[in-house]
DNA sequence: TTACTAAAAGACAAAAAGGTCTTTTAGTAA
DNA sequence: TTACTAAAAGACCTTTTTGTCTTTTAGTAA
């Protein structure tokens, strides 16, 4: 479904927030760890989004990642669009480059429903949403993971 | 959402398919021109196609590629399974290893709605199937193709 | 201010996807 | 059977994605 940058990604800010609830602040490593994904790539995955403004950090000792509270709530769509680029829910299944009801693919029809229900769900769904639920319902992570 | 080795392979089937309800046999550079994809890319497609039996060919003067009208039409899904594997719909966005309603992500009661829709969308619609709206509707490949 | 800790930056490398081109093989038509 | 045509095969290349590692910078705590 998303390329593996967008899933580490999403993971990871889904554990850290889930941290911050718990008052704390994970470092790269822990993350990783926690997410199961590579240690090195995870913390560069991790410094593009302080970077871009969706995640903040401390460094020192007692650092780690956390999210301004005073921030908006992250909408998957933003951080998948950040990470990948819009092409992929928005563009023609078909490779046209105007795909409309006016001059549609053969797939367009069908295809359109289906995307805007993709839509729906990332633009509805927030990190701190899934967060929640994880916390919610005790939904385990690092059990269940690769 | 597909990648470019499904995509071709979409079009220039469903390209294939339309010359052949018009009683013609496309050859791999007639394709390649009217799908506006690679030439060679797209023959090294078509190769593979036919190794799979998806279509066949034949080589020589007035040779070119076809399908045959006593098989059963193809399924998209049976298409992108042969391009891109079973990973594209099928697994859990989030990146469980194994996502259900046992032992859900916190993403999985929404998406596996819309998975279910798209997988019943690839389905249903063949090869042939839009080759027969593209036909009926005249709806202009070439013209709308990037 | 010293020692330690942790993120930031960026070079580097492996793997996969995407794409090009040449040579070979198999067929058709005259 | 010769000339031509078109697919088959496969080597090779480029770009993107994924991943690794070292060095630097910035902070904390004592």
């Amino acid at each position: 479904m998303f390329n593996k940058e967008t899933e580490y990604a999403l993971r990871g800010l889904v554990y850290i927030k889930l941290q911050n609830m718990r008052g704390r602040r994970p470092g790269t490593s822990e993350v990783a760890k926690e997410i199961k994904a590579p240690p090195f790539y995870t913390a560069k995955i991790l410094q593009r989004l302080v970077r871009i403004g969706f995640l903040n950090s401390l460094k020192g000792k007692g650092g780690g990642f956390f999210f301004d509270p005073a921030k908006p709530d992250l909408p998957l769509i933003k951080l998948i669009t950040a990470t990948e680029g819009d092409r992929s829910f928005s563009g023609c299944g078909f490779g046209l480059k105007h795909c409309d009801s006016e001059n549609p693919c053969p797939l367009h029809k069908k295809y359109s429903a289906v995307r805007q229900s993709i839509n729906k769900l990332i633009s509805e769904e927030t990190v701190q949403s899934l967060a929640k639920k994880v916390y919610k319902n005790e939904l385990s992570l690092s059990e269940s993971m690769k």
